[in-house]
DNA sequence: CGATTCATTGATCTCGATCAACAGACGTGG
DNA sequence: CCACGTCTGTTGATCGAGATCAATGAATCG
């Protein structure tokens, strides 16, 4: 189902069989879309929102020189901008970064579960709290990491996040994006970017070629990035999900 | 009343007297707490939240060496840790920087509006979202921004937010901060903000003294800090009028 | 093929960190 | 009352991480 990833292994939010099927229903397209398309633009009036199927997402923010920062990435299964439902309009733009399948919801059906299902509402608005801690795990990194502890947080979290999508098996992943798309998301430069792939290779920590990383010693990794995974809000994530685990019925 | 300044003059979602009523009957007690305490720890399992009624607050992530980073500065009428609500626990620490007056709202009280009052739920939902807007602004200061932008930023930003409370007139205001505190909002060090704040101050922008800054000329601040207030979503920005602003009908 | 994107490397510069010292304001206790 | 911390703000000297400028290579694609 288009939906199956959603709050997938979440602490305590995972969708009740029911849920999810009414969230099913309340999809009324889905498409697919080229990379480095722009989906919405920062103050367009929004009456729906966009669960991402496959592929990968990011919101963004440029500066009068055309600077971009990236203030998220999103992933298959998350709700790119769910946000738009209470807020209508947003404040950033919203992008694909490669090729991917979205899911359309109309804000009138999330007015009738809102309406009807006090559960599942508070489970979608946790969804995108989710989205504002790592905001939060963000800001952190630019603030008080140095260049190689930021790319190294990063290819961390994505890991997890990939992980606990059934998309990374822990040790290598496939990310669509280049070094320059790694700088605009840890406010470097791409030059440096560069220089610090080649100082995690050198290190033995981790590489990154074409896209793809590859964790050479993830406790090493997550150490120079300090990253500590509790405010992603998964599982268990200290032992890997089992491959492609089926919800229990 | 308590609740009074809380999404006071928000675009759409200001609150109807009888939700206001209803958020008011919900707080369960008020306590004054002093300067530089801790009202919640990272990880605690919470089943009330915080909404601030006088004071400054924030809530902040500290590094393995002890520095700090603020993620959140929290104005009266915010309602400070809302998120707990569908989080249940927190990745922060939230914390007084000045003497504050909080009042408590109990979970159970939000799970009866929840299951009752969907629209009073979607504005309380949209608070959440604010924070997170905000999130991000502070993301592409932290990212896009120099040492001088990230502060202009950040006393812009403030400015208006207490605009909005009623507590600036959009000329001077009064934040109980220290340098140091400025320091771990923007990401720099207290020597390097203390540079900062005289070359605002000789550049005739603003000044920043015993814990009130003086804005001098809002116009050019808003544009060393590359400031565009949208992101607040306030009714009526009485804001600075910037160069390339009114996007909307 | 040229054209474009992406990765790579070198040289240089600069912003902000770091280290260190000091001054004023304030509260505390002797 | 003064002596003594502590907290906050201030300034100078030096250092270094990352930006900037510039060039080149490799891969892909019309």
């Amino acid at each position: 189902m288009l939906t199956d990833r959603f709050l997938k292994d979440r602490r305590g939010v995972s969708l009740e069989a029911g849920e999810r099927a009414r969230l099913e229903a309340a999809i009324s397209t889905t498409s697919t879309v080229e990379a480095r398309k722009i989906i919405a633009r920062a103050g367009e009036w929004l009456d729906q929102s966009t669960l991402l199927v496959e592929g990968i997402m990011s919101r963004y923010l440029d500066d009068r020189d055309g600077l971009r920062q990236l203030v998220a990435i999103h992933l298959p299964g998350d709700f790119v901008d769910l946000h738009a439902y209470p807020l209508k309009h947003l404040d950033h733009d919203v992008g694909t970064m490669t090729p991917a399948t979205i899911a359309i919801v109309p804000h009138v059906e999330l007015d009738a579960i809102t309406e009807e299902m006090p559960e599942l509402t508070r489970k979608l608005w946790f969804a995108t709290l989710l989205d504002a801690a790592i905001h939060r795990a963000w800001l952190f990194r630019l603030g008080r990491l140095d260049a190689i502890g930021r790319v190294a947080h990063f290819f961390c979290e994505t890991n997890v996040r990939l992980q606990s999508a059934g998309l990374s098996d822990g040790r290598q992943f496939t990310l669509g994006l280049t070094q320059a798309d790694v700088a605009e998301i840890c406010g470097l430069t791409t030059v440096h970017v560069n220089r610090v792939v080649r100082h995690l290779r050198e290190e033995g920590l981790c590489t990154f070629r074409n896209g793809k990383v590859e964790i050479l010693d993830a406790a090493k990794l997550a150490r120079r990035g300090q990253f500590d995974p509790a405010y992603l809000y998964i599982d268990d994530p200290a032992s890997p999900p089992l491959p492609d685990q089926r919800p229990r019925r």
